[in-house]
DNA sequence: ATTGCTGCAAAGCCTTTGCAGGCGG
DNA sequence: CCGCCTGCAAAGGCTTTGCAGCAAT
């Protein structure tokens, strides 16, 4: 059916190279949300020699470790450091992404967890539609 | 930023086709949520002409119309009838898609907006994990 | 010295698009 | 008849991979 990886398993010890640590770096640095190409765009003005492979190949590295997390939005990936649950907030006519808190979350993984006798490991909650900024612009009914 | 496109405009009168025809009457008989291949091989079954540009352009235009819903899971989308809202669940062991109720989702599409001034047109809540069959075939923790 | 990591280029995967002909209204 | 729709093939966008050399331990 569909295609999933379990790459739940930790993977064993890394190494220590100048790119990985660019890359977390930049990733820690920034307001979150990143794609892998604005991830090497920021890497090559510190070392132009870095390689957009190397940072894919990272990027999911870091995931596999549980320090960052991968989010699609449109049709590409998207990551950020792994930090306190929040889930995103679309705006489907800049793009911007914003993010939110919603606590009833564990709630709902645990009367999953008891109703359909599921085990949730990952919650993902995405809202789109249109900021203030774009409503007003747009003038679309705020009502 | 994101290269979020604006696919809200209800589109005009369309023309009836075999294969739009075709291609609704697979996503109906289905129990949801079929990639565009998956629906492309049963539509090659009844009619072996059809050419999945075809299910992809047509998949496309019932999106626009309302008529289906276009979920991603994975890095792929995901096509299903427009039914009651619900949501998604997904085994990351065996890849079945399963779906369940939201009540609450109503409440945080208003909280969003008085919160934050957020216009939601979209909520998609998913949720992964392991499912009843495989955390008993995994011998994974159940408690 | 190992052997994991990197850069490069090429391949892969899914989706979209250009084009000429065909069919619905 | 007009022009939307289709099939085909090719292109696109993003991500992954094979390979040989390099560098971290």
């Amino acid at each position: 059916m569909v295609g999933f990886k379990n790459e739940v398993a930790k993977t064993k010890s890394q190494r220590t190279t100048w790119q990985r640590e660019l890359i977390q770096d930049i990733l820690r640095r920034s307001e979150g949300h990143l794609d892998a190409d604005e991830i090497y765009q920021k890497a090559r003005q510190k070392s132009p020699s870095i390689s957009l492979s190397t940072v894919y190949r990272n990027l999911r590295v870091f995931k596999r470790m549980g320090l960052v997390e991968q989010h699609q939005f449109g049709s590409r990936y998207f990551y950020e450091t792994t930090r306190v649950t929040h889930h995103h907030l679309v705006c489907l006519s800049c793009g911007r992404v914003f993010e939110f808190k919603c606590p009833s979350t564990e709630h709902l993984k645990s009367r999953i967890k008891k109703e359909e006798g599921f085990k949730v490991t990952e919650a993902d909650v995405r809202l789109a539609g249109y900021c203030p900024d774009c409503q007003q612009r747009l003038s679309v009914n705020t009502s």
